[in-house]
RNA sequence: GGCGAUGUAGCUCAGCUGGUUAGAGCAUACGGCUCAUAUCCGUAGUGUCCGGGGUUCAAGUCCCUGCAUCGCCA
């Protein structure tokens, strides 16, 4: 059986957050588990990139869409390598295959008479892009962008879900799994006992020429989810790509709850009416709360994957999410709870475990794996404790109950640290007489540590690698054949491993969220009071005032002859200027383009190994490695930074 | 306003179709070990199971009602 799993495509209005980082990773782990349990496995993630919204942020950067989703995509693509997420396809609704084939899809569905034309009349948001009712209009307003919408009448193209209402009905209750977990499920049925209307499919081209173009009326282009939505299928070659029957029939989505309504209800309408099965499943997800707070940017409180790496590394990161969050509901993210599992479950469970046992083989008995006498009933208790660790954790990784799979390997480990206590090999080491006791003690240990090492590996790929190395594994892990007891090969030889996780202080490394400003005010306040040459250093508002900084966006960059220190971007601030900066030992000409820094765009242009610069960088110092300043979001490039 | 969910130890939660003294992890206190990342093991707790009614021999578990929080819909 094929199992093919998607991410949503993300809108790229945004750079990525912990959001979207958390949808992937689910999406990598499953592939990673299912990989491991012999399937034949696809896994698509990619980026939307079509809509109002869209060109009216490209405009205001003062480039063309194409060059700003292109931007925007690429952030999103080189996000996943260090979280250890492997895509096998990264698909973008700018791709031409994919435009090709909406258009196709359109033109047959159009065909059949499923698509109409027909005139609407209604209260238009230009900030939601979309309609509104009378009712959600807040004193005439629109509630989320406090404007009055215009009243506008609009002929378009409409796609008749409503047609497939009963039928899609009829599929959810015959099909308890499709749509996961069951109180997503329920919301669906709910909303599906009033009548649905059908779906508006179309923008005319005089409001939005961002789209794929209807192939019957070039007037019109296509709106969000006829383009969305089917990525699924172009990204397995729809219609006659040679794996497209095989991986459809094992299509399973994940999504967060925000967008449940599409993918439950447009998207199997839209199947059915293209006499496609349905996708298999569908696993909703519920939201990451900051500090028990919404993450949202007005807030400021947006989370970004790379600095959660930075600070705890991929592994921790993965494994945080993972077992904190119970699959569907909302969970709340903080430094210390991230903190205080890495700390317990990562490096004094785990890792110290990892650590006494490798420790012991060392120097208990030459660094090779001993062979066992029969085990006695203090060994059966662990075996089968790991067998039905194994049983259990296939069970609950299957219905994306991750919290749950990881409960129960870390029953396990807690086991094996119990079993050292009360086998107390070191005690064993002391007397000859006892050898093959010690030698059984760990061949026990070491086998379980097996087991765990092999759970851990969708989980934690880096940390199961380490693992595996150091067990003197090879090859690719199974979980049929290798999920047994008892395949430890005595006379394998066992290396000693780095510590796997660092324990972390919890006052000293908060640095996310509000806790950075509590530090630095700390500082402040443990600072000497100054006096009288408190004027000393100290500039005016005024002053600060004449300093021109602004945000600009790197378009081209090369390095300068003869020199290794000086690169030579090209910033659009947005006029377009050459500025040298000596920060080629810490960047690549490659990896500035597209990037946002902050500039001093009044400084007094000054030729650098005869290049002209206008301007300057600005980039931490740290040694002798240079961090450019970033901001927490795109903004438009001559923004002002005061 | 309609529908639905949730409310259990300081914190995060588990408790299936009602049945012995209500559980786990973290945090706290005390004791033990030394192979180990000052780690690990053991012991100890504390709970008007949201409030109020009811059904039952028996309810955290079922019914009614109130309160609080959340979600979807209007």
């Amino acid at each position: 059986m094929s199992f093919y799993i998607t991410t949503p495509i993300f809108y790229v209005n945004a750079q990525p957050h912990l959001g979207h980082a958390y949808s992937t990773i689910v999406a990598d782990t499953i592939s990673r588990f299912q990989r491991l349990s012999g399937e034949e496995v696809r896994f698509q993630t990619g980026t939307d990139e079509h809509g109002d919204k869209i060109a009216q942020a490209a405009a205001e950067a003062h480039i063309t869409p194409r060059e700003y989703v292109d931007l925007i995509s690429a952030m999103f693509r080189d996000s996943w390598p260090p979280l250890s997420i492997k895509p096998d396809n990264f698909i973008r609704t700018t791709d031409p295959e994919h435009i090709k084939t909406v258009q196709a899809i359109l033109q047959k569905v159009y065909d059949q008479d499923d698509i109409y034309f027909s005139e609407y009349t209604g209260l238009y948001c230009q900030g939601c892009e979309r309609f509104l009712t009378e009712k959600e209009l807040v004193a005439g307003n629109c509630p989320d962008h406090l404007k009055p919408p215009e009243k506008i009448s609009e002929q378009n193209y409409f796609f008749r879900m409503s047609k497939y209402q009963e039928w899609l009905i009829d599929h959810i209750k015959a099909n308890p799994e499709f749509i996961s977990p069951e109180c997503y499920r329920n919301e669906v049925l709910s909303f599906l006992s009033e009548p649905l209307e059908d779906l508006c499919i179309s923008r005319p081209t005089s409001r939005l020429t961002w789209g794929i173009p209807l192939p019957f009326d070039e007037k019109f282009v296509t709106y969000v989810w006829f383009d969305a939505l089917i990525n699924y299928l172009t990204g397995i070659g729809y219609p006659d790509g040679p794996d497209f029957d095989r991986f459809w029939s094992g299509a399973e989505h994940i999504i967060a709850k925000d967008i449940l309504k599409p993918h439950a209800i447009y998207w199997p309408t839209m199947l059915k009416a293209l006499d496609l099965p349905p996708f298999r499943k569908l696993h909703v997800h519920g939201y990451w709360n900051i500090n028990d707070t919404k993450m949202s940017k007005s807030i400021g409180n947006v989370v970004r994957p790379g600095e959660m790496i930075e600070q705890y590394g991929t592994d921790a990161v993965r494994y945080f999410l993972l077992r904190e969050m119970s699959f569907g509901l909302d969970s709340s993210y903080s430094a210390d709870a991230l903190i205080a599992r890495q700390n317990s479950d990562l490096a004094n469970d785990l890792g110290n475990l990892v650590s006494r046992s490798l420790t012991m083989v060392k120097n208990f008995a030459g660094s090779l794996v001993p062979a066992p006498a029969p085990s006695t009933d203090q060994d059966k208790e662990l075996i089968t404790a790991t067998e039905e660790m194994i049983t259990e954790y296939r069970l609950q990784m299957a219905s994306f109950n991750f919290h749950r799979a990881l409960q129960a390997v870390w029953k396990v480990i807690g086991l094996a640290n119990k079993y050292i206590v009360t086998t107390a090999p070191w005690e064993l080491a002391k007397d000859p007489a006892q050898s093959d006791r010690l030698a059984t003690v760990l061949y026990h240990l070491l086998e379980s540590l097996r087991l765990i090492t092999l759970t851990l590996h969708p989980v934690m790929p880096g940390t199961a690698a380490k693992m595996s190395a150091a067990l003197g594994l090879e090859g690719t892990p199974q979980l049929n054949q290798d999920g047994k007891w008892g395949m430890l090969q005595p006379g394998t030889t066992i290396n000693l491993c780095p510590s796997l996780f660092p324990r972390l202080d919890k006052a000293q490394s908060a640095s996310t969220g509000q806790e950075k400003p509590v530090k630095d005010k700390k500082k402040q306040a443990a600072a000497p009071p100054k006096s009288e040459n408190e004027e000393k250093g100290l500039i005016s508002f005024e002053q600060f005032q004449q300093l021109d900084l602004r945000v600009g966006m790197v378009v081209a960059a090369e390095k300068i002859n003869k020199s290794d220190r000086l690169l030579k971007l090209t910033i659009n601030a947005p006029e377009e200027r050459t500025v040298v900066a000596g920060i080629a030992k810490s960047y690549s000409p490659e990896e500035m383009i597209g990037k946002q820094v902050i500039i001093v765009a009044n400084l007094k242009p000054a030729k650098l190994m005869g290049v002209p610069s206008q301007g300057m960088v600005l980039a931490a110092k740290d040694g002798n490695r240079l961090v450019l300043s970033a901001l927490a979001d795109i903004v438009p490039p001559g923004c002002k930074v005061s």
